[in-house]
DNA sequence: GCAAATGTCGCCGTTTGA
DNA sequence: CGGATCAAACGGCGACAT
């Protein structure tokens, strides 16, 4: 049997931080501007009413760039670039802190837009989204230009949408045109429009795969394409070089994923200098404790409890490090997840000076559900935690080998 | 001396329970 | 009963993404 082919969209706000800042300073229109580094360089209200921008220039410390102006990215500044040395290629560029919250109102605001029109929506972010439109029964382009429109009426904003049969064809073509851009791909469009790419704009070939691929001379995703399928196995495993093979013949049956609970929930921060176990040792600690906060302050929020908290560690050397430990029953209690993450720290060396520290709690559930533990014959003090147990009345007679 | 924050997934080795 | 085996959970880590 023939599958009919998918409709599938991806759409991507263009350059998005930076535009909704935009939308608030209009006066910089036409400049180069970048968000990020430190929260503390809000523009400065004047007595005349105008505002006042920190440059690049002016900058001092850690931090890199979230995003930025196409007028910017002109001048060789882009994300995840250092802020200090953004400075040094664009030291006149305005900088400006990122402000999430006004970023999720705007995200809140075009995907309400889109699934008006398209409500089979995938969540990739604050910025994007993947839309299926096979069910709709109007014609692509037309479709398209719409939830385009609806998007800029919502919010101000543009942005750019591919359609394709796959998400992965979708994900490449929506960068294709950018900004602004509306393209539509189907297989036939491989050869001409895909093929010359590198193979780094393929969603999951990274900065390692796309340096082994390199050291194999291949950099194209035509090379990629024609590359032996078995001389891939041997260079990275059989289901990594069946999937490079398909992707690189836009082959992706991936479906569009409308819902998805959330796995895990993380603070962590990056000290302004490094710090050392137990030299900086109060600091630490007081860092330490903020986080584990944080998540629990997270976790309630949202309804989770946790099972397993978690650590995470930057060296000065930019090496990490993660312990977790899993309690015996679910928690979003700050002392409980301050206990459990001090004692994974307990693991973990501490002769290198520390860089970045950060508290992971997983195995999520709702707390609504299982702060009600599993009815205990004893009542108080169960002895074995709850999921245990539950698993146990479920499965005791009826494991796989019957 | 510089390179954030948050989250997902896959792989692998070890442990544990049956 | 010891050993072989298997699956699931756990813990660590790396890669990748926005």
């Amino acid at each position: 049997m023939n599958t009919p082919s998918r409709r599938i969209a991806h759409l991507d706000m263009d350059a998005f931080y930076a535009s909704v800042e935009l939308l608030r300073y209009p006066e910089l229109r036409g400049l180069p501007v970048v968000i990020g580094g430190r929260r503390d360089q809000q523009p400065e209200l004047l007595a005349d009413g105008s505002r006042r921008f920190a440059r690049l220039r002016d900058y001092v410390g850690r931090g890199v760039i979230t995003t930025s102006t196409y007028e910017a990215r002109a001048l060789g500044v882009f994300s995840a670039m250092g802020v200090m040395k953004a400075a040094k290629l664009a030291p006149d560029a305005i900088l400006l802190p990122v402000d999430f919250d006004a970023y999720r109102h705007y995200s809140r605001l075009f995907k309400e837009a889109v699934a008006a029109i398209a409500p089979r929506i995938e969540d990739r972010g604050i910025d994007e989204i993947y839309i299926d439109l096979t069910e709709l029964p109007d014609e692509t382009l037309p479709l398209a230009r719409r939830i385009k429109q609806a998007v800029k009426d919502a919010t101000g904003l543009s942005c750019s949408i591919a359609v394709s049969p796959s998400k992965l064809l979708s994900k490449i073509g929506s960068d294709l045109e950018k900004p602004d851009g509306l393209t539509l791909l189907d297989q036939d469009d491989i050869p001409l429009r895909i093929w010359p790419l590198p193979v780094r704009k393929i969603n999951g070939i990274g900065p390692k795969a796309g340096a082994r691929l390199a050291a194999l001379g291949i950099t194209t995703i035509a090379e990629l394409a024609a590359a032996e399928p078995a001389m891939l196995q041997e260079h990275f495993g059989r289901s990594y070089a069946e999937w490079l093979h398909a992707a690189s013949h836009g082959i992706d049956a991936r479906p569009v994923v409308t819902e998805a609970e959330t796995k895990s929930i993380s603070r962590e921060t990056t000290f302004e200098r490094d710090l050392h176990a137990r030299r900086d040792r109060t600091a630490l600690s007081a860092v330490f404790t903020s986080l584990c906060t944080r998540v629990a302050a997270d976790l309630q929020r949202k309804g989770y409890v946790a099972r397993t908290i978690g650590i995470k560690l930057r060296y000065e050397d930019f090496r990490i490090v993660t312990r977790d430990l899993t309690l015996p029953s679910p928690t979003a209690d700050p002392a409980v997840i301050r206990r459990a993450a001090g004692e994974c720290l307990r693991r973990v060396p501490l002769e290198q000076k520390l860089r970045l520290l950060g508290v992971r709690a997983s195995t999520l559930s709702s707390s609504e559900a299982s702060q009600m533990p599993v009815e205990s014959p004893q009542g108080e003090l169960p002895l074995i935690a709850p999921s245990a147990t539950d698993k146990g009345h479920n499965e005791l007679n009826a494991g796989p080998r019957g």
